[in-house]
DNA sequence: AAGAAGATGCAACTTTGTTGCAAAATCTTT
DNA sequence: AAAGATTTTGCAACAAAGTTGCATCTTCTT
């Protein structure tokens, strides 16, 4: 485990630090992705909180993680697939919120659909998310 | 235009109260979405920013507006069109953010293609946000 | 092991959003 | 058209979220 992540950020020219590691920990221990909030908490607050944004912000820059847009107003993190290059990456798989329990999680297997835009459009970058009631929660 | 505002303020039980009626003079001004900041601003601060809030939160109860995701972090509003009933309305045409002038646009004639999730996902809600440049952009 | 480069924590600050309450505006009724 | 009931507004105070500068501590390089 330890392998991976110090291999992830020496892939990316990052240093290997405490709260890099730490936080890189999180993402790879779960499928869902994390709010800031999530990350202080589960990381015991042991890193500062501008820490934390300093962190997940170098992560994004590198295209380690990538946002994820929410209806409501708070940003999800989760970690990109082995082929997302720095900045611009491809994130082309739906994402999935739960009413119940609040987490959100990648559908990689599920590919978002290409739809027509009107003529002058030109589309980048395209981000589907569907929120509902989730595996776990409808089992239970 | 003040008789088209006046009537959706009664048809939903609302008085007609000088911010409500500036506002949404604001959606219908213009085609694209507000985030609460532009609103604050093109109302050249003239109200509160809590009576902005609290106007918003009335309009999407009433569902008189709907919020677009994005994976920024601002909450973007948009004028819903007519049919959609207080709380749960269906919204689902695709948004588009334009990279270049920063507008969000309803684009109301591309409705979102369904997706088959996995077994155990009951969707309830499905948002599709494009990014890139917009119509008016390219053509500059 | 030492020096350079980079990351962290702290403090102070800005921005964004919320709540309670008194004053003001709107609507209803007569 | 005015009085009273009901809503809405603005203010103040607060809470939460995010940012910046700087000194200190870590990590990396050689």
């Amino acid at each position: 485990m330890h392998e991976v992540i110090e291999n992830i950020l020496k892939r990316n020219q990052l240093s290997v630090t405490g709260s890099r590691v730490r936080i890189l920990e999180l993402f790879l221990g779960q499928q869902g992705a994390l709010a800031h909030g999530d990350i202080e908490k589960r990381t015991g607050e042991k890193f500062d909180r501008v820490t934390v944004y300093r962190t997940l912000q170098v992560f994004l820059n590198k295209g380690i993680i990538h946002t994820i847009p929410t209806a409501d107003n708070s940003i999800r993190y989760a970690l990109c697939k082995d082929d997302c290059a720095g900045g611009h990456h491809h994130d082309n798989h739906v994402h999935f919120v739960c009413n119940e329990c609040g987490s959100t999680i990648c559908l990689d297997e599920v590919t978002i659909p290409g739809v027509k835009l009107p003529i002058g459009f030109e589309p980048t970058q395209v981000e589907m998310v569907i929120s509902g009631v989730c595996k776990d929660c409808r089992e239970k």
